[in-house]
DNA sequence: AGATACTGGATAGTGCTACTATCCATCGTA
DNA sequence: TACGATGGATAGTAGCACTATCCAGTATCT
């Protein structure tokens, strides 16, 4: 445990705290109180810091991803599901309130409009209604008329995106794309977007 | 105090600890006990609110920004350097490892290949080196050639939404404007990028 | 004018999350 | 056989975002 410690640069004190919460599986016992960590368990610590640093998951999104990957039943487009569903936070708004309901409808409209196959019931598509919902009761309704730029820009994107996951062939590696294609890319997208912002704004108003 | 609480659905007790804590402007006094607390608190009782939920801002990020806002001396593209700046969320990476340097060298060389005027310290090339050398680590190289198909949709984004905020003109609303879409901008961005997903996932593989 | 409810401000407490520290009976090694 | 290290259990901590209580001072109803 000393070792795994050392080469993943994670305390003992929080390696105990993951196994504890079953974030990593125990390793294989060699005595009562020994036990062996292969290369497998540093990959997969890896992992976790990846989704909770990076990812900005919580200890308990992640361990639904890990599970996730760990069950076998779980295949491509499910696991896609299960990765949305685990990254979600659950947000505060009143979910019963005319405005958000309105902007719920309007969104389940427009990505009918746009021709995508989604599950109605998606999580992505409240937290979609909680953005738009949040933009026009802060009077900046004119901002979504930027949705007509990004949704086929994301579309092409996450074209690219599957493809790249799908081409892999076997499972095991399908799965770790999936998740870190969705949670790193997000934040690899974010952060690209925010340069381009800079750039752009740079153009428009110089140094 | 308690019409603000009813109108904006914020509790008293969260909006006196708002106030203590700089994110409200206190109410203009009309007696020892007694103040008014006009529209637009409302207004920025629910920016602050879109800012911490829907963005996922922490307390003292949104402060960060509504400071901004506040400060006439700050104008459009530092505003959106602030901007980027509070909502930045420092990462545990180790900044001196070899391998996040690497990362870092890398992604600057990139940006600058791309063309893209953006000051070298800038938070989130920081925030791009993570994810990359995240991605590195966990063997998941190949993703990155997606890194090629992100950054001109990226640019081509940014330009519009620039566009779009400085097409209004007067500073008040053109610092909303970069405010709420860079904030809510990324939380719409990235439902609309899972649902895309989806929609990918679910061509490939049939529903 | 008096009873009652409510106000804004100060202080202290709560619940949750993500660790961190301590204890202890083994166990491997010198 | 001495000794530090190990894995497991239990308890404690720090930070965050509220939340509850107390208080003197209005406002309002009767």
């Amino acid at each position: 445990m000393a070792e795994l410690s050392q080469r993943s640069g994670v305390s003992i004190a929080t390696i105990k705290f993951y196994l504890r919460e079953g974030l990593l599986p125990p390793g294989t016992a060699t005595g009562r109180n020994q036990a062996d960590y292969p290369d497998e368990h540093l990959r997969r610590l890896r992992l976790i810091r990846a989704l909770i640093d990076v990812g900005g998951l919580t200890v308990a999104a992640a361990k639904n991803v890990l599970q996730a990957i760990d069950d076998p039943a779980i295949y491509g487009h499910d696991l896609l599901g299960v990765a949305h569903h685990a990254i979600a936070k659950q947000s505060r708004w009143d979910r019963s309130s005319p405005q958000w309901i309105a902007a719920r409808r309007e969104v389940a409209e427009r990505i009918t409009q746009l021709g995508w196959q989604v599950h109605s019931e998606a999580a992505a598509l409240d937290q979609l209604a909680d953005a738009v919902a949040a933009m026009r009761e802060l009077g900046q309704e004119d901002l979504l008329s930027l949705l007509d730029v990004y949704a086929p820009a994301m579309e092409k994107l996450a074209q690219k995106e599957v493809e790249a996951v799908v081409a892999r062939g076997e499972r095991a590696a399908m799965v770790e794309g999936v998740v870190t294609g969705t949670v790193l890319g997000e934040a690899i997208l974010t952060a690209l977007r925010r340069l381009a912002q800079e750039h752009a704004s740079a153009g428009q108003q110089g140094p």
